[in-house]
DNA sequence: GAACAATAGATGTACATACACACAAAATAA
DNA sequence: TTATTTTGTGTGTATGTACATCTATTGTTC
C-alpha cells in the first residue's frame, strides 16, 4: 500500500518528507503485527525483546544497563519490564555479587520455552509476510542507516 | 551508524530480518529527535501530528474519526490526544449539529500559531538531519511499500 | 413507529515511553 | 581515610498505545 493510501494524504513536500513519514508508518505497520503475533503467548514485543537479548549471553546473566543499551527503543523503561518478566517467572533478577548497585537478570526455564517458541514464530512470521528478496532487504539496510547518517 | 553497532550485536540471520529490526530502530531514533525539537514549544509528536492533521481542512473542523484514520500509529487514542490540545487551548471541541455522536475539532488561533512555528522547526530539521538526496528518498519510499507488500 | 443493530466517542486498565529525581554503592579526589 | 563524584537502579508522573466496554445517537428492519 501506498503511504498516500494509508494516510489518506499526498501532500508531501518531498521524498524526503515523505520517507521519514513512511519510516515512522511502516515500524508502526510492523510493530502491530509482532505484537499480536505475541499476543497469544502472553508477553509484549517488548518483553521478547528482552528475552531474545538475554538468550545473547545465556546462561550467563546480563545487568539492567547492558540490556537497556541493547533494546530497540533505548529509553525503555528496562526494570519495570523486568518486574513483568519476573512475575511471569521467565526471567531471574538477584544483585550482583560483584557490583552491590547492579542487578542481574537470566533466563528461566519457562524463559527460554517461551522464547524458543517465540523465535519460532517471529520467523515464520518473517517468512510469509514479507516478500522482499535479500538484495532488496540488503539496498534497505543501506538507505536507512544513508538516512540516520548524523547519528 | 551500522545497525550492529547501534544493537551491539551482528546475529542478523538474514538481510531481512534486520531490515525489519532497522526500520524499528530507526523509527524510534526519528522519533526521538523530532520529540525533542516540539519539546520547547510544549507539544509532544503525536500532539504536533493532530495538530498537522487539523490544519488539512481548516478553518472547517474535522471528526474525531477521521483525525484518527490519518494517524500515523492508528489506534493512537485520540479522544485523550484532544483532551491535551483543549487544555492548552489549541482545538476548540464540540459535539457536531448535523450528527450528535461526533465530536468535531478545529484549530483555535494559538492552535494556528504553533503548529507554524512547529512546522518551520521540521523543516528545518529534516533539512540539516537527513542529507538523503531525493533519488534515495524515492527509493527508500519504494522499498518500504514494496516491504509492507501484504498489508 | 418500535425493536434491534451499527456507529461515534468516552473511559477504564495494562503496558510502555520519556524524563526527572532519589538512593545506595562504587570510584575517585583531596 | 574522608569527602565528593559517578554509576546503577528504582520510582514517580505525564503521556501515549492497545484493547475492551459503556453510553448516546443514528440507521435499519419489521
Amino acid at each position: 500500500m501506498k503511504l498516500e493510501e494509508a494516510l489518506k494524504t499526498d501532500k508531501f513536500s518531498s521524498q524526503n518528507q515523505k520517507a521519514g513519514l513512511n519510516i515512522l508508518y511502516t515500524a508502526w505497520w510492523l510493530k502491530t503485527i509482532i505484537s499480536a503475533e505475541m499476543k497469544p503467548m502472553g508477553i509484549t514485543h517488548e518483553q521478547y525483546n528482552v528475552l531474545r537479548i538475554l538468550k545473547g549471553t545465556h546462561p550467563q546473566q546480563m545487568c539492567v544497563r547492558d540490556i537497556g543499551s541493547r533494546m530497540i527503543e533505548r529509553n525503555s523503561n528496562v526494570p519495570r519490564i523486568i518486574d513483568r518478566l519476573v512475575a511471569k517467572n521467565l526471567v531471574n533478577r538477584s544483585t550482583s555479587d560483584i557490583d552491590k548497585r547492579e542487578t542481574v537478570i537470566s533466563l528461566t526455564n519457562s524463559g527460554i520455552d517461551i522464547l524458543r517458541s517465540a523465535t519460532q514464530k517471529m520467523n515464520t512470521l518473517l517468512e510469509n509476510l514479507v516478500t522482499v528478496d535479500e538484495e532488496d532487504s540488503e539496498k534497505l539496510n543501506n538507505l536507512l542507516e544513508k538516512y540516520r547518517e548524523k547519528e
